[in-house]
DNA sequence: GCAGTGACCGTGA
DNA sequence: CTCACGGCCACTG
């Protein structure tokens, strides 16, 4: 609480299935234009303990985070095609399609 | 208690 | 157009 990794927590969770968003997106949404890395690092505890859906969670170029391999080759892009979320060619996600953007 | 690092982004030259 | 650097917060050794 009053932590910025909590209102980074609370927007991930926020983040419905078939949608995406991105580091920078989070960070400006929780008030931080710089604080992209604070977001990386918010999702490197990835407490799932706190239900965060940090495989929801992709860089602006929508390419899936190397971490995932800790359970596997492509564990994040399997959760997300799951979902529902289209894939490009080179491995990205289509951000133009899934890229989610906050009602309010 | 101090310093360095980290799943990144944006801007400047 | 491309290359390079700074900046933000929290956690670990």
């Amino acid at each position: 609480m009053s932590g910025v990794f909590e209102q980074v927590y609370a927007l991930v969770r926020q983040i419905p299935p078939g949608k995406v968003a991105t580091y920078g997106q989070l960070a400006h949404l929780i008030g931080r234009p710089r604080g992209a890395r604070l977001v990386g690092y918010a999702m490197s505890a990835c407490p799932s303990s706190a239900g965060v859906p940090c495989h929801r969670v992709v860089n602006r170029f929508g390419g899936t985070t190397a971490a995932f391999d800790t359970f596997g080759p492509g564990t994040q892009r399997a959760l997300l095609e799951a979902e529902g979320v289209a894939f490009t060619p080179e491995g990205c996600v289509d951000l133009s399609l899934h890229l989610w953007q906050p009602l309010f």
